[in-house]
DNA sequence: GTGGTCTAGACCACC
DNA sequence: GTGGTCTAGACCACA
């Protein structure tokens, strides 16, 4: 598993969702002992400051806990992982539905068109 | 037709997509004159030197002219606009597929859920 | 109006709550542009960074707004100020019966003691 | 009896605390034995080594003292406790006081709310 | 000039 | 060793 930024966007952004997605796809499990905040920070190649940031949002979002003097932990809330995964989706799908409305396609052509393109990227 | 902006993201930016938006809809038509950078920021409820870095980088993309002496008009080249679209569509939808795979759906499940997702936003 | 800092809790916590105050009591009004982060981090003595996070807080609790490049301003929503104040104080009250119950008093003793303390804290 | 401890503050500041009010409310009398280090922090869920913390800290204000062989006890000095209880009462309304004039209260409508919010929590 | 982000490096309380 | 806080100083995009 490996950390792909880009310094497009915030790197703390980045980070946060892609440790939301190790919570969603289960490479993370509920309960599971995240390494230190410096461990992390090392691995992403980041300051340690920016993990935290990083960290204290996904915890203001219950996705992990804290115990202060051992540690940061997966939350043990199985429901609120599935709920973000189809939250984040819905989102997603609506966001990119929006977007091609205003590039003025319909549903219809917006179908074929997917299913074009990802055979297309299957190959690579 | 209405300007719709937030201040999340670079005004210029949002001021891009939406005259783009315009373009591919239709909205504005091949040889059109704009309106000028001040009549268009009023319109906008933006700063006029906003609009004209917006309007500047669509001159770069050769989506607009300038006609030094009598304003700016919309490209003549169809050609170009029909390819804007396309490839704007393929970067939403590459974008997009990625972010789901990111989030652990495969495309058949992306597909099916787009349905769904379609048909509740068409009720509202 | 003066900062009024001390090392035993966080400071930006202290921001955060002074800041609070100064919305409750009216020394900031809805709608008033805030001086800019490097101010009030020099009038207050405080790094730009503490200063921040203790805005971005607020910002979080909607007590203010930014305007990415013309500077944060206080919250138009006077019911939310009002609310604030209202929930602050319950929350007081409520922490404070709490303890008090804990050290063995009853309702009637807590009154009394504080119209005493109260009038001896006033002669200071 | 049983212990209520939260990870928002220092475990052994929590634990000084309980004890204190089991002390001051009388469920620990003057003279009795304390259960062992041990056997207080296996029922408070805790480290050895913080009830430790905790037991030291209330020595040091007199309130438990300890007999090399026999074990810790509870301060036969009457007086202390009394003192304790009104001195933690004042600090406490000090503290609670001078949190509400900041919100912009007057001692009187403090007074009036804590009436009202007192007959609430009995309620529950 | 404005807010926002990031790094480097330090110190602290707690267990 | 753990998380949390803070400073100092820098750079960036935006208007």
């Amino acid at each position: 598993m490996q950390w792909d930024l880009n310094s497009e966007r915030p790197v703390y952004i980045q980070l946060i969702e892609q440790i939301q997605s190790r919570i969603i796809t289960g490479f993370y499990l509920p309960g599971d002992k995240l390494p230190s905040v410096r461990d992390l920070a090392a691995e992403a190649g980041v300051n340690p400051n920016t993990m935290q940031k990083a960290l204290t949002e996904l915890e203001r979002m219950e996705l992990v806990y804290t115990n202060r003097t051992s540690g940061r932990y997966i939350t043990l809330d199985q429901g609120l992982i599935k709920q973000l995964k189809k939250q984040s989706a819905k989102q997603q799908i609506q966001d990119f539905l929006e977007k091609m409305k205003y590039l003025g396609y319909e549903i219809e052509e917006i179908i074929s068109l997917i299913t074009d393109i990802a055979s297309e990227m299957k190959k690579n």
